[in-house]
DNA sequence: CATGAATGAGACTTCATTCAT
DNA sequence: GATGAATGAAGTCTCATTCAT
């Protein structure tokens, strides 16, 4: 699983033959199926175990007893840094989620297989609701939408090697939560 | 090109032989390569004209002149309503970005070739910003968290049909807004 | 086809491999796919127009009008000499029929592929009764067992060589006409 | 191999892989390597083992002691009955001669493994002949029409299993041992 | 005795691409 | 312009077989 991350986040799914995995694990081809049903076997368990792992180097890092807002900005910030420490995982990870199919065409991982990250920043939402930090919207469009710029974020920051990640993260962190964040004069909008 | 949406968005972009999309086109698979180099031509072809094509339907449906944040939450309903609008472009577009690579397995088309997009939401922000209605934040870091959180409104609306697309578009762009709206007072973060 | 009659026969089924039969026709492996769905569909077609094939030859050199007992005796010898005018289509016919199979193990050409061989016999028979020159047994019966005593001469003389296949027709014709016991009083039996 | 009977009989021979028949023996596979040289010595051990084994039960079940178009009768019963019996058994005996194979091609177990059989049918036609039950024919002919009809009867009734087969078994004894044709003046024959 | 990890050859199949017509 | 026969490379997968333990 290990090889297969390094070659798909190096190539992309498409050119991420068994046979380069094999080769990069320094193992003959045949032995994927020793211990893989087929390929998109090993695929969907490289990618949910990559997933658990990633939210739990996140989780490691951030004081999750702080006020929500205070969580919010680590996480946001431990993410982004995730590029330089994790950024195999990462691409691979998003590479496959995206491609693998069922015989029929539909993702065979997707959105609703976060449904559990989901889940947990909702709850996480929530809990800022009740302290008060938080503004009273629906916990799972605030999940989307901070999920959204932070997936978005990370990309930017793989295509643009350039960019200071802590003071993109930063910047992000402002708008979400300023947008989320309760206490602000409600402007009435269209 | 319209075959090859339709094929890419039905079957993904790993399904979408080039016999696939000419049988869907009616043509014969030699024909391809009348009009187009290669398979890889034929994609990117694909994907920026349905780029262009987006743009256009979003720009056509908004007022683009009217105060910034009216533009901005005009923008986001017209861009989720395109999940029932211009559904496989969508995701075609989704789907050849993210799979088409050079050879040496970086992406062929990816961010980078949003740089028009970025550059013409900037300068929306950027009037916002001189109009007084938009915060003084770097406006690629704007035009960035917000093209993420639409893009990740449309995935979440592809992968969960019963959502009310306007009610999640109006709750984003309630949190995009707030976030990057001007007047409000700055809470002060760590 | 014919390259698949070819090796079938002279390699066996199991060895008769798809490069095999391609090799033998002179064109690449991957022409197969052009004009057959897959594998099975190549050794299915080729089975059936092989059937049809040797049922025509004999029907051509037997005279049909004749009592139908010369016409059975024509038709054994007919047979028999297959072994020499088609040989490999009759080893190759046997072997497909025999390892042709569904996903399930089923298989996918038997008995009842010869439904119609049988039912061209028992109407053969059926004359034959009606003009009072066989006995009045189950057509079906005598049919099957007409098949049977036939094939396995086939498959006698195949393995045999040195036998002469005219004699040897000529035995068979006698027994299945006239049967094996001596001094028939049509006992009554058990 | 009682494993390599019921995998092949279940599945045919092609499916038949070492694997299979491990797991159906619950055993691992390498343990085959230390009771069998290889694949095709555990398949014609089982084959040769099993085809003493169904001739024993047909033996044991015969009175042989009885004139000789009595046994031929019974033995024909007994065999049609083998399908209710010792169906896996007769299917994979058929499976593995028909299929096993010689690098070259040639079949590695063929009616020459019969012979043993053909000839203590031989003898039996010999008796009959000389107690003047049977026609005094080549006995060898004799025995092998009469083991092609019985065969042909097997695979019948395998293929068809709505069939009565101690009918049949009459029909078939009867046929062999009086003929097809009507009204028996042992016609001479071109 | 017995296991199961590991290999390597070879099977089927798909598909982009070429080219004569 | 357009077709479709033909190719060849590459991919997924199966399996007999070996061997350290």
């Amino acid at each position: 699983m290990d090889a297969a991350v390094s070659v798909v986040s190096r190539r992309g799914y498409r050119n991420a033959s068994l046979a380069a995995i094999a080769r990069e694990a320094g193992v003959s081809k045949g032995l994927v199926w020793h211990y893989f049903a087929d390929g998109d076997d090993l695929m969907e368990q490289t990618a949910r175990s990559t997933l658990v792992a990633l939210r739990e180097v996140v989780a490691r890092d951030v004081d999750l007893s702080a006020e929500v807002p205070q969580v919010i900005r680590q996480a946001i910030r431990r993410v982004a840094a995730l590029r330089d420490t994790h950024g195999p995982q990462l691409r691979a990870l998003q590479e496959i989620v995206q491609n693998l199919r069922r015989p029929d065409g539909s993702q065979r991982l997707g959105l609703r297989d976060y449904e559990e990250t989901y889940a947990l920043q909702a709850k996480l939402f929530q809990r800022g609701q009740d302290e008060g930090s938080l503004r009273r919207l629906d916990t799972r469009y605030m999940a989307v939408t901070y999920q959204g710029a932070v997936d978005t974020m990370l990309a930017y920051l793989d295509s643009h090697p350039g960019t200071d990640a802590d003071e993109y993260a930063a910047a992000v962190a402002d708008i979400l939560l300023t947008g989320l964040a309760a206490n602000q004069p409600r402007t009435s909008h269209v």
